[in-house]
DNA sequence: AAGCTTATTTGACAATTATCAAGTTAGAGT
DNA sequence: ACTCTAACTTGATAATTGTCAAATAAGCTT
């Protein structure tokens, strides 16, 4: 890899605090490599021998069962992906694929876990990004269990526009049927929603979206820091 | 504390492999507390100010949003709860109650990220802790999205049997409407799922359960280790 | 054991969400 | 620009799930 690589990955949380030697040790054996698009990277169930963080583009986390998939997350550059698997020696219990050509860095997962032995930094990095994880988890069950599907489409477009700066316009960033996957419905269902949105001031128009009636869908809506992060 | 208690918590995956230090500082200023059924131990929103051990008895993690409310996770003896939070200094995304007369055991937040800080066992095992919380987490979102109450309750069912050594029958831990909010469903609903259970053999009266064609069922719910553990 | 409260079940109905089948639009590749 | 494919939308319908109300059952308290 790199120097510029490398320098890279070194600024995301997981590695900053860490020793130069563990850092050393965890990319020696570590490898780039770019995919295109739709390019299936790992399967849910296979043993977990790679630590994956992703350099540029993006990857959507997913799950099958029985006929049915789910988008589970997308990841976005530059950050880490499957770490709970590797940690735990487990199975992977999600699939990703490249969701655009993407440039991906592979760790081995026993470099990994030998790190994580001996340098207590990156112990405690690991803890921090867990503990992030599982509570954006708890945070999305919350809200397929406690909302309709407009209900969190409303609230994903007041999260997006806030994370663009409180923008009231603002482009999906991706695909609406990996949105209608992610919020946990149909992507007919997502268009009737998005219909069904007009009159809280929502317009749509391909990727574009705008939000001209704040105050109506975020009293639709009802955001809490406790569910939208 | 009494010893006895002491040594009981010291048992538990968390605290297995720190240090007597550790132990005795992070256990110094903590406090047991018996609590009746049904008592709200911390309420969403609140700042992580313990982290909590369930001692005996059991305790439901639930979640509130606009007149809905959900149960998320039941924690059993000797285990703690809330740990993503204490971490992370966040607010707790859960409340709690207890589910039945239940001795609780409080361990003040400070000490406990102090610890974290100082032992790196205790990170080590804080990490696995949230590593299999972030699985379950992951398993729990993939069983609502990607199943119906139905096959939910089929899978929670053969998933139960299978903990009581393969059993055909048993007792159902908790109340059912607990079991139809921590499933993602109504009471009513979980009743119905229930009867329409009854042609693969799924016979219930009150808590007790009976599974009387394992293959029917099985084949209907078609469990996996990447959803059901 | 009687009485009271709460949980569970059942029925009728409504809301939500999914499915299937066309159309329409948009985007990628030539 | 043209073609072709895939994404998106819309309509019609079905399946799933929730709501409200009432009846029954179960559990607790006295």
């Amino acid at each position: 890899m790199t120097p510029d690589r490398l320098k890279e990955i070194r600024g995301i949380d997981l590695f900053k605090n860490i020793s130069d030697r563990s850092f050393a040790s965890l990319t020696q054996a570590a490898y780039a490599q770019n995919f295109p698009p739709n390019v299936e990277l790992i399967t849910e169930g296979d043993p977990s021998d790679f630590l994956y963080i992703v350099i540029s583009g993006s990857v959507e986390l997913f799950a099958n069962w029985d006929k049915n998939e789910t988008t589970l997350a997308t990841v976005w550059p530059v950050s880490s992906f499957i770490l709970a698997a590797t940690i735990n020696k487990g199975p992977y219990l999600m699939s990703a694929r490249t969701g655009e050509k993407s440039l991906i860095v592979m760790l081995p997962s026993e470099d990994v876990r030998q790190t994580f032995e001996n340098d207590p930094e990156f112990a405690k990095s690991i803890v921090s990004e867990l503990a992030e994880y599982y509570r954006a988890g708890i945070r999305h069950a919350k809200g397929l269990k406690l909302r309709t599907s407009k209900e969190r489409l409303a609230n994903y477009l007041i999260k997006t526009g806030k994370k663009n700066d409180g923008a009231t316009q603002f482009l999906l960033k991706y695909e609406k049927r990996r949105l209608a996957s992610y919020l946990g419905m149909t992507p007919e269902n997502l268009s009737r929603a998005f219909a069904s949105l007009k009159e809280l001031g929502v317009r749509v128009d391909g990727q574009k979206v705008s939000l001209d009636n704040m105050p109506a869908l975020i009293e639709f809506a009802k955001p809490t820091a406790l569910i939208d992060g």
